[in-house]
DNA sequence: GATGAATGAGCGTTCATTCAT
DNA sequence: TATGAATGAACGCTCATTCAT
């Protein structure tokens, strides 16, 4: 229901190809996870929310692991987009890039509800580990280059440790998640810390 | 572990108290969700960890729900230890209290980590929420606090905004929890991030 | 029992549809309580009965009270059977009415342990008694109807009370699943009572 | 609670005795039948009606079988001071005892509920049907000499079959506590049936 | 006598997965 | 491809009973 719109207008009424189905189970269960939680995930559920059969479900996902493992990648497709290019001053670009993630977060606050549960599930999950690492890897190696090419060109204060810093703000959009209630004014009042952090 | 001191040395082997069963089962629980998440937690792995039967943890926690409440208090109790006194200027109270905080999370990493995972809970569970927001907002205002008399004292740049400080160190301690890997590069890192952000 | 007789003579070893498992379910079920009462009724055991796993047993039937439900409903399409319909006198009718309910009691006994088991049960369960009453509503007014023409008809005494009468028959019939030992005794008894009672 | 009220005065603030201790007991537990039937007793529930602990509950009565036995002799006990004397005619006893009855239908209903249970059980229970057997005997007995008598002195009709007509009165009055709804409406209209069956 | 604590066995129910069609 | 039906293995919880104190 909805999570078919990018089908062209003749294939909407029938036969979903098997992409389409495979990416329709996915969405719901990325869905469900931010809703309810891994504790909270069931692949009855998924199926129901797409509306075909469980037996259907385990055509396209032989095990839940593997669901979850599509998940994962739908996410960190997301993500790495988050990671690419931009013009201007490397402050620039990284406020870009920052303002990206905001606005991730504010559009669709179930990606990082359901990346907090990934990361959370790595620990313990070699699989979500070594689906995940990359794209936290590429992220924080962006931020680190724009930090360091930021400090060589007197952009930012010349005692910022660009590797601390980088890990530094992943942490603290991760954590935003974490926090209860004031996440709409948590999101604004950090907003304006990391500005005068790297201001000076 | 070193909570039955006070017991006569003749009874050290046998009989704990009611309370002490209490704890012991509390203890076990939090190990298992550090463990395995909530996703995991299984009342007859927390009984079995204990030593004792299934129908005895029902004895002490009539619910599944009455054992996670004790997680989250035993929890919630050692966080409160961390938002008292000191000595000192703000600037060295704060800095005591974010050693202590990274103290514990060498010390104790499943600390972090089970308040990540009821954190993360805690969105879709009010009785969660509720038992947790208040050493939360302790903490908060414990932080804003020092920020704050830092600030009016001239110990910290007088630009600093101390909610937003306050949250953002907040969200930092938590998003380390879901860092991959480097959680003790990241520690150092941040660490020192902290204190330069600070000393401006 | 021989309700499978519609099946391709091919077909008939295996593969019950639905409709059957849900029928050999509900009568293992009805044949449970028969034989150890409601408070020795297990699930388990009616899936073992009819030689299917508890799982799929839920599958037809969610829950407990589901199954208890549907043995109701089944006891009831019985009873129901019971009220229809008979030519002759209202005096013929009404001997024809008891003799097929005695007929019952010979040749099925556990229809009446278990309308008792129902009945008694119904005074606590709004459900049962729904489910129960109309069908003893119906064989109240048969009973009081069949009674009360033939009064009006000069074939009973005329100080016959159409409604206490319908009742005490009903009452008898319930009443004697209740004797101890003798109940066929009691069945040919009660039935030249009744008889004779008429007759007058 | 209100179970006590036969004590003396002064043994009523305190230690109660092993037989009341035992008689509450199975009061309770013969309440708890009536309320819920055998599905639903639960000898904590007794215990806890009682105000003490299960331990102290199995202490007089080792076995949930022996706590029933109890309920069962408490129940003959009371039915049987039913088919004692009386003077008069034999119709004037037969309608006195027959009024014992109903009264007791009345007064407490319980009665007849908890014995619908018992009778029930009988049939797969050996135990309880021998604790049964004779006070239905008797009763039988008793109504079967008064009737006997009646037709010997001409005080019933002639045709009388006293055991069968003995069978048939304690069917109906058992078979009225399986009636649904409608029971003090049943118990008149029946009453009046009988009066007449034997009067003319 | 009385109790707090403990337990073995079992109960209704759930869930990911399988399989014949 | 898709599904109705089926299942093994749990899971949270209950209950009569036991036992040390």
């Amino acid at each position: 229901m909805g999570a078919i719109e990018t089908m062209s207008p003749a294939a909407r009424e029938r036969a979903p190809s098997g992409d389409e189905r495979r990416l329709a189970l996915t969405r719901a269960a990325y869905r469900l996870i931010a809703a309810r939680g891994f504790e909270g995930l069931r692949v009855r559920d998924v199926a129901a929310d797409v509306g075909v059969n469980i037996a259907t479900l385990h055509y396209y996902f032989p095990t839940k692991e593997g669901l979850i493992r599509a998940v994962v990648d739908h996410l960190v497709g997301r993500i790495v987009a988050t990671t690419t290019g931009g013009t201007g001053t490397a402050g620039e670009r990284l406020r870009a890039n920052l303002a990206r993630v905001r606005a991730y977060m504010r559009d669709d606050p179930d990606l990082f509800v359901v990346l907090s549960e990934l990361l959370l599930r790595a620990r313990r999950d070699a699989a979500i580990h070594a689906a995940l690492k990359p794209s936290q890897d590429d992220w924080r190696a962006y931020l680190r280059g724009l930090l360091a090419e930021g400090v060589a060109r007197g952009e930012f204060r010349p005692d910022l440790d660009a590797d601390g810093a980088a890990l530094a703000i992943m942490a603290i959009f991760k954590g935003m998640t974490l926090q209860l209630d004031e996440r709409a004014l948590a999101l604004s009042a950090i907003d304006a810390q990391l500005d005068r952090w790297l201001a000076d």
